[in-house]
DNA sequence: GGCGGCGATACCGCACGGGTATTGGTCGTG
DNA sequence: CACGACCAATACCCGTGCGGTATCGCCGCC
């Protein structure tokens, strides 16, 4: 007998249905979401829950809210939907012409460690074409979750790195970054709580996860470009890797925060990559 | 807008099928494997390929066989469908109104790590109840992924460890275990290509993943049971971790095989596990 | 050439997923 | 306290699609 059979598994429309109503905890708006009626999804939504014989949700006529195994059943499913469509979108990759191999790094991250990357990997005998995909914090681990990407950089310990394979990279000391003439900014170094202690210069806020941000008195930033133009306005300051130096403008200040946690750049791709493109990239990439 | 939205997905019936399919390369048996006819199988594996654009199965009359892509989808669907049947346990057991925590590992395996481990986290405050579950070789990986179990004892380079996150808990050397009075049985040590080199005793077949024995001439074992008796009757030999001595019986004999790659024990956990009591275990663990 | 094995096609029936209309229950609010 | 707003659940209907049976087409082999 060959491996286990699954059997009377939950369809994956139902475990869509459900992230979409444990989302927004209001089934008209997830029905809207799903391009659907309301009352098809409440019923859906009984029979998940008569199937697994769990109550995922509690409802009361005016909120609806998680049970403690609604919001296993909602990290779960997030997982297990991203696992079907890297499988769909593998399978369709593979079957492609021509292979390629897709790269994801947060923009503006690790520019001069991602060109000699590339250079060096297109040097290579029997290198495929990298597509470069470019995007938001946090969103590499998601990408690199439902096969979206094939290997991706990421930079510990902002971004999680659980579930993958890793090379560490390179390593490096954070600074702050202030507008110029700032009274912090001719300092030698500062420490974090100095950083959080003053006043005029706001933290920024990135978008979380879920694509909201969290509350909190500083501007939202969606990447570096609107950071560093925040800065240079006096408007904000915040604690970077210091490679990100070669894209400041000289209204611009940094000074070196020692006690910040280092920043790693690490590669990553997912644990069971067959890729020989992969495999050669990571190669190429611990060699530099 | 909230995260991504999964449209148009796969359902996981249709990967179920598929992975029948190529895991049988037969319609006919797959079908009868999924207690259903043939022909609505062929026609949803069509339907697959069509929504896909993929060509998932090379058939000619006489033969069926995985494509390039075929073989991408069946590797994925498998880890899909483990996420899935993850998420489905995963829920039901968060449910449940007693917690406890399961726990897999070989048979026979790191027995004195294993009750000293469970003894110490049973002493911790706050612990619940953990079964044990013992497996055969190979298996551990599969019950972590599709939600079974928890937490798992694992033996690095024998189990793969991808995938997951880890913590190390003890190194060991191998030993070959020879039957007593075996002429090479009263050397100080042996090297790894003297004991592939002798001829008499043949090294026993483990069974693969896929549930079959690898061919060759050795016996297949599919314990240490077994293969502790076979080799007293002088049937076989095995390089195996030192500490399984004090499963030998006084007809055994061991000699070291320093270049045998060293055996570590580790537990290995869900990356993305919420669990205290796992958290727990894993600090009662690395700290024994 | 005929038979056997295997996948594909043709056709049918029913179960289930989805839609509309409506109810029931629970808050705010005048 | 009654009324309306809001939200999920229920009632009922319809069409699609999945699964079953019968059969065909194709190929390899006695």
């Amino acid at each position: 007998m060959v491996s286990a059979g699954y059997d009377e598994l939950v369809e994956t429309r139902e475990l869509r249905y459900f992230v979409a109503v444990a989302e927004e905890l209001h089934f008209g708006r997830a029905a809207q979401r799903l391009s659907m009626a309301q009352p098809p999804l409440s019923r859906a939504i009984q029979q998940l829950e008569r199937r697994l014989g769990v109550v995922l949700l509690h409802r009361t006529a005016r909120a609806t809210a998680l049970t403690e195994a609604g919001s296993v059943l909602l990290r779960e499913a997030r997982l297990a939907l991203d696992a079907v469509e890297a499988a769909e979108r593998r399978t369709r990759r593979a079957a492609a012409d021509q292979p390629g191999v897709v790269l994801a790094t947060k923009a503006g991250a690790s520019r001069e460690l991602l060109s000699k990357l590339l250079h060096a990997y297109a040097a290579e005998p029997g290198s495929v074409a990298v597509e470069v995909m470019l995007c938001g914090p946090g969103e590499p681990e998601s990408l690199l979750r439902n096969g979206r990407t094939d290997v991706a950089l990421l930079h510990r310990p902002y971004d999680t790195t659980a579930g993958f394979d890793t090379e560490d990279l390179h390593t490096e000391q954070q600074v702050v970054v202030l507008p110029k003439g700032h009274p912090l900014a001719n300092r030698a170094y500062l420490s974090l709580v100095e950083v959080n202690a003053q006043t005029d210069l706001p933290l920024p806020r990135w978008p979380g996860r879920d694509g909201g941000h969290p509350d909190g008195p500083g501007p939202q930033v969606r990447d570096h470009t609107q950071l560093f133009q925040l800065i240079a306005l006096g408007l904000a300051c915040a604690v970077v890797p210091e490679s990100l130096r070669d894209q400041l403008r000289d209204d611009h200040a940094i000074v070196p925060v020692p006690d910040a946690p280092a920043v790693t750049t690490v590669i990553a791709w997912p644990p069971h990559s067959r890729s020989k493109a992969v495999a050669d990239l990571v190669r190429t990439a611990t060699r530099l």
